[in-house]
DNA sequence: AGCAAGACTGTGTTCGTGCACAAAAGTGCA
DNA sequence: TGCACTTTTGTGCACGAACACAGTCTTGCT
């Protein structure tokens, strides 16, 4: 018979502000300016305070905060048109989640939707945006000048700003809550791999938009993809072809799926997997896995009656409710928590485990 | 050029239990004793406050609360031996960030192990634990008979507890955090059976613990793996194969590796896959891909250098966080979150979302 | 020196909730 | 009815952080 291990695990008794004031010297409201460098604190006293911050690890509580906090906050989220059901609404699910946590706090979300199809659109969107007296934005960037205009001008203002989805090269962000989308390729690239034998070839879907530039997360998740295949040597495996835009039936697509028989995995770069399942039900090939990307309405019901094989999913909602989360706790506190990376997760989800994304959870 | 859509998300206004006093015709004092069901109250006024509460839909604060709450808690955690970087540890990280997250509170939390093959052990754990004077108690439970006997003593003290990983049949707990086991089972499955061959074999590796039953997850694991093979009318293609226990090696399985060329896809059914990496390693196999379940330490280091190619997940640090979290807000107000299910999601990782695993997210 | 403007610092009030205590109302019994 | 007792109800303070305000201390200028 072995002992009995036993071991206590107290609270690290927090330690409030007015302990530490009288560590430092000082008077509680002291020690609140210092935290909030509000100024109009002494360099003796401002060091007095910081020494004995940095001994014993003061930590901010959002909510202990709100009890006693007056002011009141406005947001801007600008996405793509966030249609019922899709990444960019499960991604506002996520804001208005945080919304309910923080619900202590006085917090109004402007949400602005633009075409993530017509830089024109965006352009509008950002210019009406521009006329909002706001404290942070929170923007899903699509169009990269467009975005970088409206950013720079955020700068000039001294407006934080928060990117989801994907971040724009050259923008001083924040921080930016995304996952890597090169991990999410390679992921999808195992799975296409998978098992997989000689002579058995691999097809990527593209978006196939007239006039438009590929998304950004689908040309970095392309080149993930390529990179694993070619680290496993199988390059010369992969094929290629292309969505239509918009409902369109793609009957191009479907020869190709009739004629290219060694084709036994697909992966397609954007959330339209279920429009590709249909072509490929057509087609009437049963022996190919669809790879997709996120966990819309419209690829939830593909995975449960099969045609989707897997999806990889980047937790939209946890992307929202993070965003939110930080500006508030920035504009508190006057710095982003430094814990945050921006990276979150990437979820593989089959049909087993999908039930357990219905509900949101962080 | 598309219209630019906008909607405006304002916070949902929280009422205030004076608000609710006020409309109820009596004191806040009354309206925290209907709240917190502490009784001394005339029917005619609990249910004038009954009346508004169903109207207005008030939601508690934690957090405001904990800034008034002079009372301190006092919880037991009872697990098998939590191992640095084993699955129980990590599932007290989770418990150690609840903790931290209400570090408002004051709470306590005592962590008691046993041996999880050693049933007396486990006896004189909860033995011991009985004399303890505690709040709630966070039960990871092995053995049926002496939780149960523990759980019933808990029952009549009127004590909740709650259970981690897995429940046990014919207790009272409060809740249960787990995932649903079968699914796994079914996950793990389908991995071994993608992209399968007519012809390739999928070993299941059991734990050979002497004299000991096996653990109730890797039994039902197991069910939901032959359900899938079933299903997919390849149940002819398992074999089964055991692990030794302690750290010895197996020269046996490493004889059934070299022999069963036909084995593809190895399943180990506990959290020792990193020891069967060795064994394949030892018999020269490099087609085989070993399906494992739990995130060690050891584990992670295996899917990084490439002897596991997947690993099931239960988010064990979630269970722990959302216990406390559940005992907290139980001992408050008197009543579970309606909202829990229990239910925790099922992670599928490789190689390539491993990194995401590091730090604890919940 | 006298004085005003500004920088700095401490005090006191506020928030919503929990809880102790006091006040009020009801109950039973001689 | 009067008295002791219990049950019910209201009031007031504490909690910890934010912030307004008032008081104190510099500093520069005439």
């Amino acid at each position: 018979m072995s002992a009995v291990i036993t071991e206590v695990k107290g609270m690290a008794k927090q330690i409030k502000i007015k302990e530490i004031a009288q560590l430092a010297g000082v008077s509680a409201g002291t020690v609140d300016r210092v935290l909030h460098n509000r100024g109009n604190v002494s360099r003796e006293k401002t060091e007095a305070v910081e020494k004995v911050l940095a001994q014993v690890g003061y930590k901010f509580n959002l909510h202990t905060s709100a009890v006693s906090l007056t002011k009141s906050y406005r947001f801007l989220f600008i996405t793509p048109q966030a249609l019922r059901g899709s990444y960019w609404d499960a991604l506002k699910d996520g804001v208005n989640q945080a919304l309910d946590e923080y619900s202590d706090i006085h917090i109004e979300i402007l949400h602005r939707e633009y075409d993530q199809f017509d830089n024109t659109s965006c352009q509008a969107c950002f210019g009406a945006a521009l006329s909002e007296a706001v404290d942070g934005v929170i923007i899903g960037p699509t169009f990269q000048n467009e975005t970088l205009a409206y950013c720079r001008e955020l700068t000039r203002r001294r407006i934080p700003y928060i990117f989801v989805d994907a971040r724009i090269e050259g923008a001083k962000e924040v921080i930016t809550f995304c996952t890597d989308q090169i991990s999410c390729g390679r992921m999808a690239a195992r799975l296409a791999l998978w098992n997989c034998r000689k002579g058995e070839k691999t097809a990527i879907v593209h978006s196939g938009r007239k006039n438009q530039r590929r998304s950004t997360n689908s040309i970095v998740r392309e080149q993930g993809i390529l990179s694993y295949f070619r680290q496993s040597g199988m390059e010369g495996s992969l094929l290629h072809t292309t969505l239509p835009s918009g409902e369109n039936f793609s009957s191009e697509m479907e020869t190709f799926f009739r004629e290219h028989h060694e084709v036994r995995s697909v992966i397609v770069l954007n959330s339209l997997g279920y429009q590709v399942t249909k072509v490929i039900r057509r087609s009437g090939r049963k022996d190919i896995r669809l790879i997709g990307f996120d966990l819309t309405e419209q690829n939830r019901r593909c995975l449960e009656d099969g045609g989707i094989a897997a999806l990889l999913c980047q937790r939209p909602q946890s992307q929202g409710f993070y965003a939110v989360r930080t500006l508030i706790s920035l504009l508190l506190y006057g710095k982003p928590d430094p814990n945050q990376t921006g990276l979150i997760p990437i979820d593989l989800v089959f049909k087993e485990n999908l039930p357990y994304y219905r509900e949101v959870i962080l």
